[in-house]
RNA sequence: GGCGCGGUGGCCAAGUGGUAAGGCGGAGCUCUGCAAAAGCUCUAUUCGCCGGUUCGAAUCCGGCCCGUGCCUCCA
């Protein structure tokens, strides 16, 4: 079975079928850049990072492109009581979020697109939509005219009518002169005296600023064309975002626009007692990503976005986030024992490249993963390629990111059943290590180690500023002096003194190292 | 009011017609100087409630109860 993911223009599952065969272009709504990227956010960009990292397992090259909605009313007024210009106070959220985004092992896009530098396109598409009696000018504010496109609603799922219902008695005096219709809606208005305003020529509409809506639609199709693949963004953008959107893009570029549409859905905080509450600034109960990465790392974060699917919502709070964590620590163990058993190895044992071609895109039974063929040689290859074929089942189910964990959980039991701890089978640990950290990669965990696994490694993009760094430091500075400490306690062992082997082993435990005794010797990790 | 989504063991969470994945927590056991880790066994005759269709339903249909999202700020 191929890739199938849920088409909210559709309502189903479907083939994923890409324009190209071999590229996947995605365009992804990205922060309205009037505050800092929050815990919800991390969610959603999350998602479309693994969806992005299986893509690329299948063998696809991804084009992304994500903007940032750099100029609208929010960006304007908290700017103006911040004191800053517009640009300066979204340059420093921008910054922000991508370190946001690096701490928590989010791919780079291919390209950042801001608003404000595609203000030229979208005066042209305003102008022709407006050439197409798709708009209309109303006292210098140029508006969309709804009825104008008889497939209003049908991304969402709504109709003309229900909305009229739903809107009935909350529109404004003012706004109903100033519309033909209680729906339409802003594609460039002008702006109050002291707001950003370009100038556009347009002797109805002279200057002003461009609809939230219009930014989208012409970012989108002037870095990706007239067609791409997929348009995503929260749940919340589906209306009525992404339906203006398709109102302005279809009679410019046709019909459909895009092939998928995907939405995560939201994430959920919960209060003390569990009970479903908003994230707000007013309410001070929003989680930024410093606070969330300062006591978890982000492969525990990505694995606890993991086990719940993306379209369903998912509840947090820290008691969550600390049970889920306590399940990926089995997995990880699993990736420690691999590696300190690995790493004693010699270059010349760990020189096994790993290899691999895709059969052919074309076809809908391609080899996938390409580096298979490695993965599954030697003691622990049968279960690897049941891991395998679980992992690419799971996901290829609509990102199935809850199967793909329970096939690892599985997948790391039975490796601990085949003896991993004692091996000296370097080749099969090998194997093994390769093909659980490639898995851990899809879902946003594990930088391998580039002795290791030097393929993979350099395709993560992640750093040492993203947090690993440090601990990795620690390990280095405190290493020999741990040994020795060990070896100490390895002698009052043998000589049974265990009053003094314990001491040693608390007075680590008391100095954040935790020890474990294993047929190998000890081990420690700092906890 | 309109349009959706969801209710699965103490908790989290898969499963969309063939007889309840996985994780956390809990109980017992093996291994171990003790820990820790790992392994083994047990922990839902049952999937919000009531009807219906079917040889067979958590899965399909109807009704009801509860929760929740959106209805022009929102990932």
């Amino acid at each position: 079975m191929a890739l199938h993911v849920f088409n909210t223009r559709t309502k189903q599952k479907e083939p994923f079928v890409p324009a190209d065969p071999k590229v996947v272009r995605i365009y992804t709504c990205g922060l309205t850049v009037y505050s800092h990227m929050h815990i919800g956010h991390a969610r959603t960009y999350c998602f479309w990072d693994v969806f992005r990292r299986w893509l690329e397992y299948r063998g696809y090259h991804v084009i992304s492109v994500i903007n940032y909605t750099d100029i609208d009313d929010r960006i304007i007024s908290d700017a103006a009581n911040g004191g800053t210009g517009m640009l300066d106070h979204a340059e420093r959220i921008i910054a922000s979020f991508r370190q946001d985004c690096r701490a928590l092992n989010i791919k780079d896009y291919a390209t950042y697109t801001r608003a404000t530098d595609f203000v030229a396109e979208q005066i042209d598409a305003v102008q022709a939509l407006l050439d197409k009696g798709h708009a209309y000018v109303s006292d210098g504010e140029v508006l969309y005219d709804v009825r104008s496109f008889e497939r209003y609603g049908e991304l969402s799922g709504r109709t003309i009518e229900a909305l009229q219902e739903g809107a009935s008695g909350r529109t404004a005096d003012a706004e109903r002169e100033r519309k033909r219709f209680f729906a339409d809606f802003t594609l460039w208005k002008p702006s109050k005296p002291g707001e950003p305003s370009w100038e556009t020529g347009k002797p109805e509409w002279p200057s002003g600023r461009p609809g939230w809506h219009i930014e989208c639609s012409v970012m989108s199709t002037t870095t990706l064309g007239a067609h791409f693949d997929v348009h995503g963004g929260g749940i919340d953008n589906l209306f009525p975002h992404h339906e203006n959107e398709v109102a302005q893009a279809e009679p410019l570029c046709g019909h459909p626009w895009v092939g998928y549409w995907m939405h995560p859905a939201h994430l959920q905080l919960l209060d003390e007692s569990n009970d479903p509450v908003k994230m707000s600034k007013s309410l001070g109960n929003v989680i930024s990503i410093p606070e969330l990465v300062k006591n978890h790392s982000a492969d525990q974060i990505r694995w606890f976005f993991g086990v719940t699917h993306y379209r369903s919502s998912l509840a947090f709070n820290w008691q969550l986030l600390a049970e889920s964590s306590k399940g990926f620590e089995k997995i990880k163990r699993a990736v420690g024992i691999l590696e300190r058993r690995l790493e004693q190895a010699s270059d010349a044992e760990l020189n096994i490249p790993v290899q691999g071609t895709y059969a052919s895109l074309r076809s809908g039974d391609q080899a996938i993963p390409r580096e298979r063929e490695s993965f599954v040689h030697g003691a622990f290859g049968e279960a690897s390629a049941r891991f395998i074929e679980r992992f690419i089942a799971g996901m290829d189910d609509d990102m199935g990111t809850s199967k793909a964990t329970a096939a690892l959980f599985d997948y790391v039991g039975e490796l601990f059943v085949g003896g991993i701890e004692a091996s000296d089978d370097v080749p099969s640990l090998l194997a093994a290590y390769r093909c659980l950290t490639r898995h851990l990669w899809v879902l946003g965990a594990e930088l391998p180690n580039p002795r290791l696994y030097p393929e993979l490694a350099v395709e993560c993009t992640r750093s040492a500023d993203a947090g690993g760094g440090d601990e990795a430091e620690r390990v280095a500075a405190l290493g020999g002096v741990i040994d020795k400490l060990l070896e100490a306690r390895q002698d009052a062992r043998k000589a049974k003194d265990f009053a003094k082997s314990d001491l040693i082993r608390d007075l680590l435990q008391a100095a954040g190292v935790a020890v474990e005794d294993t047929p190998k010797g000890a081990r420690w990790q700092l906890g």
